[in-house]
DNA sequence: ATGAAAGCGCTAACAG
DNA sequence: CTGTTAGCGCTTTCAT
């Protein structure tokens, strides 16, 4: 049978009201009072309902967050950087994956919505028009994640990717290397996959270093990278780096250079992006740009649970920037 | 402004409950009627406040999961799997990760009972007493993932481990491997760690094959397979084939071996356990168990979905064993 | 087929 | 310091 604060008022012999107080620490109670009220719940096991406190307060303590595909380790580590602290803070997470379709977004954020989350996180491309207006629309406070949005008031939390992507390439030049390849993001993606291309464009134009040819592009994935590699090698001469938008790209380019009998990295260097888990461990380690996925999540869950509590509209900077990493292994220098 | 059904029902001229009719088509209205409520509905781009009828129907459409650690691929596979199956019957998904924490498993577990949770979805070693009585005490269906708890009324979702590691174990053997060597999960693990070991134990001791000195102890990851590999290479002779009880561990041990300049398979053959999104891609590919992963998840969802419409108290069979498969790739066979 | 009213469990004025 | 009371927004008898 469900035992409410009703009861717990009855067996305590005192009010509704004052078991709600000691509950909350919400007013001064008398220490008896306190006391007995306390031992009764201990003795019940009572625990609060919470939806019925979500009613009365309009306030879930729920966070909902939507990304594009939770089995990507990339969004399990921003995932896991939002856990602790929100657990900390007392809030709980209502996660969504779209799997990068845009009408289902429009439904979870409706979804969302009529769950009465608090506050957003959100994960993807900034997404269509409609899209733009029901984020407009929410109604409550909205954080980004590595990617922008037009609407004005959500703040995003980032890295410089063109910054990032420029030292990539600045740092294959540097190692000597003259044909130096890019298999780039999706042109779809007019968020990261044009930064980073746009960066290695600017390096090696003004060195006379760049040319088309060299330039695939694909999905995000290991096996868009492996293809983007095959075409690449049929296109000689065959570059001495390749570039690559996402380490899951770098590491199916790097099987297929190495399915193909290419010493890596003698005859052909590689360089991801994101510093995945894999990247460290595979065979050769792969040079990769870190992002710090964790801090993402914590950074943005943070600024959230601010907005939130303190009802600041957007305060001090819209736009946080994260530090980004080259970190140099075996897939590049010996 | 808040928008409720009280107003839509004024808005249309009708009375809360004829509002709550259309919405939920839960009795019969007039069709002009509904056609009006329906128009309102649609103007003022009204949503039906969720807690609300959480709270009167003691229903939330929420199911909370517990699982020790978010970043690890292998628990992401598992909630892509309930995903889908869950957003497509209307429930949403309430995380929480313990990072292996047997406190925080039982705080969970009360934060998702106050949340008002409809079921929980567990994946977790069994834990300890108090986080069993916790459990059995939840008052809504539950459901384990991979392991096995001692509380009667809660369906498994599972493998074979035994199985799966005594038929990896005898493809070594059937490769002609005579020194087959384990780094086998921690022994607190009293499930899958104990059971792959047994397999692998039970397969090689009448062959006169088992000895001791040829395993290693470690937790699932990366660095421990490394370290373990690390300490088995010490003890000549040296194994020709390692069985490790995780993917990520093989993939440790193997880079642990590649370092050290042996070659695989032709002088130390890997297998692994779990066919993580690594295993296929890394150089070279790693053989493996595969475990369905995102069918775990699907599997589990709907058998607990089950339980909560139809209030059936663990009916049919409590254990189900999906089907793993043997995955033979490069770290086994040129 | 529709409306009035009670109630889900909790919080928050308002009195005292 | 404590109790009374009126909601929070929705569903659901029970009448009509």
């Amino acid at each position: 049978m469900k035992i409410t604060i009703k009861e717990i008022a009855e067996l305590a012999g005192v009010s509704k009201a004052t078991v709600s107080r000691v509950l909350n620490n919400s007013k001064p109670v008398s220490d008896d009072v306190r006391q007995r009220v306390l031992e009764v719940i201990e003795n019940t096991n009572f625990k609060p309902n919470a939806v019925a406190r979500s009613l009365s307060l309009s306030k879930t303590h729920l966070i909902g967050m939507i990304l594009p595909d939770l089995a990507n380790p990339v969004f399990s580590r921003i995932i896991s950087g939002i856990e602790s602290y929100l657990r900390a803070h007392d809030y709980s997470l209502l996660i969504t994956a779209t799997d990068f379709d845009v009408e289902m977004k429009i439904r979870h954020i409706n979804i969302l919505k009529e769950k009465g989350v608090d506050g957003l996180i959100l994960v993807t491309d900034h997404g269509d028009e409609a899209f733009q207006k029901e984020l407009a629309n929410f109604g409550k406070p909205v954080v980004m994640i590595g990617t922008e949005s037009s609407v004005e008031s959500i703040p995003v939390v980032q890295i410089d990717n063109y910054k990032a992507a420029s030292e990539a390439t600045q740092y294959l030049v540097d190692l000597g290397h003259k044909r130096i390849g890019m298999i780039r993001g999706p042109l779809s993606d007019p968020y990261a996959g044009k930064m980073r291309f746009d960066a290695y464009k600017s390096v090696l134009e003004p060195l006379g270093l760049f040319c088309p040819e060299r330039v695939v592009e694909g999905w995000y994935s290991f096996d868009e990278g492996y293809s983007g590699m095959t075409a690449l090698i049929k296109r000689s001469p065959i570059p001495t780096a390749v570039f690559c938008s996402s380490d899951l790209m770098a590491i199916g380019a790097m099987k297929c250079a190495l399915d193909q009998g290419y010493q890596v990295p003698d005859e052909i260097a590689f360089i991801g992006f994101d510093d995945v888990q894999i990247a460290k461990m595979y065979n050769p380690a792969l040079t990769t740009v870190r992002q710090p996925f964790e801090e993402k999540g914590r950074i943005a869950i943070h600024r959230l649970i601010d907005m939130i509590e303190h009802k600041q509209k957007t305060p001090q900077d819209r736009f946080i920037t994260l530090s980004h990493r080259l970190i140099i292994r075996q897939s590049t220098e010996k």
